[in-house]
Parts: structure tokens; sequence; C-alpha cells
DNA sequence: CTATAGATAATCT
DNA sequence: GATTATCTATAGG
């Protein structure tokens, strides 16, 4: 089990993004294996940073290997790891987790019983871990975060993001190939 | 299985 | 005032 350090986010965003698949996440000792992230450029209409540093984005232009944490729709909070090679304005968002450690504590927090459901989206996740604003901007390489490498090479699928709609044809959103615990699976092909 | 409405509030124009 | 990187319940095929 190897800890992942800040560095692994000082690299271009879309390799991180489909290196995250496999990283195990957890926020006090609550969490599970990546299956499911979305890419956000800085140069990219669909990301919260193409208009520039607000307060709501700054997070984004700050360290590689921190959080941005957001509000989506006035009722989801939403988890994001910030990387890029220095210039700011990158992050990734995590949109689904297969639960791996703390499942009853999840499932008390989503109210609901199995599995599947529990981090398969990502409003879901954060709810199940705890994420709110209070964790935003925080480093992933100390408490509440733990990340540790995954250990094995596994089967990554890519495709068009989800819920944007702004630049819907760049396909920078990664997977685990056929997990069960995706958001939603991914097309075959095109 | 897909489609759609409603909830609900920060953020930005 | 409009938009939104979502989720759930419900209705229909």
């Amino acid at each position: 089990m190897t800890r992942i350090g800040l560095e692994f986010f000082a690299r271009d965003v879309l390799v991180v993004a489909r290196d995250l698949i496999g990283v195990t996440v957890l926020v006090d000792g609550v969490g599970g294996l990546v299956v499911e992230t979305e890419a956000y450029h800085r140069e990219d209409p669909a990301s919260h940073a193409f208009r520039g540093p607000t307060a709501r984005n700054i997070s984004m232009f700050g360290p590689p290997g921190h959080t941005y944490v957001y509000l989506s729709y006035g009722m989801h909070w939403c988890l994001n790891f910030v990387a890029h090679r220095g210039d700011g304005g990158s992050g990734i968002l995590i949109r689904a987790l297969e639960p791996t450690h703390g499942l009853g504590e999840m499932a008390r927090r989503r109210g609901i019983a199995g599995p599947r459901s529990l981090c398969s989206g990502p409003g879901r996740l954060t709810q199940a871990l705890g994420v709110t604003r209070a964790q935003n901007a925080l480093p992933l390489d100390a408490p509440p975060f733990e990340l540790h490498a995954r250990e094995a090479d596994l089967p990554i699928a890519v495709g068009p993001r989800i819920g944007i709609s702004q630049a819907q044809d760049r396909p920078w959103r990664f997977g685990l190939a056929g997990s069960p615990y995706l958001s939603k699976p991914f097309s075959p092909r095109t």
C-alpha cells in the first residue's frame, strides 16, 4: 500500500484524471476506489475556471494536490482534486467510488441500504464521505484525507462528460471499464 | 429500460 | 433574473 504525494497532481490534468482510476480515497477512514473522473481544464468553456479566478473557484488556482469543493444545483457538494503543472485553474471532478471502507457509515449518511448507489455519482459520494465546503482547499496528503496508489493496471474507459452544456464533445470522462459503481455506463465505442 | 419534473441556493450576468 | 460539473421519485414503454 503506497501513499500518494502531492507531486502526483503536478502533471497534466488529463493524465492525472486517467491515473486516478483505481486509487483509494478515504475521508476520515471512509471511502473507496475511484472508478470515475472528469477533467476540467482552464481553457475549457465547461470549467468553472474558464473565466478566471473568482471567490468560488479560487482553490483551483492554488497548488496542485488540494481540494476544490463547490455546491451544485443548490443541494449537492462536488469534490474535485486540483491538478496542473504550475499554471493553475485545472481540476478533476471525482464522479464515483467503489465503496470499500466504512460501508455502514456511508449507508447511514445516505439513508439507503445497498452498496450500489452509495457513491455512484458526484453528489452521492460527497454525502457518503461527509464532504462539504469545510473540506475545500485542503491538501490531499494530510488528514482527514488518505490516498493510496492503485495496485495493478486497470482497463480504462473514456467518453464525453456528463451534465454539461459547453464543450460536450471533449472525451474527458474516465472510468473503470465495466464497473457496476459508475454513475452511468460508458458507451461501448463510437 | 428511458423520460421528465421538482427540489433548492450559491454564483454569475 | 438566469444558470447550474445533481439526485430522486414517478410515469410510461
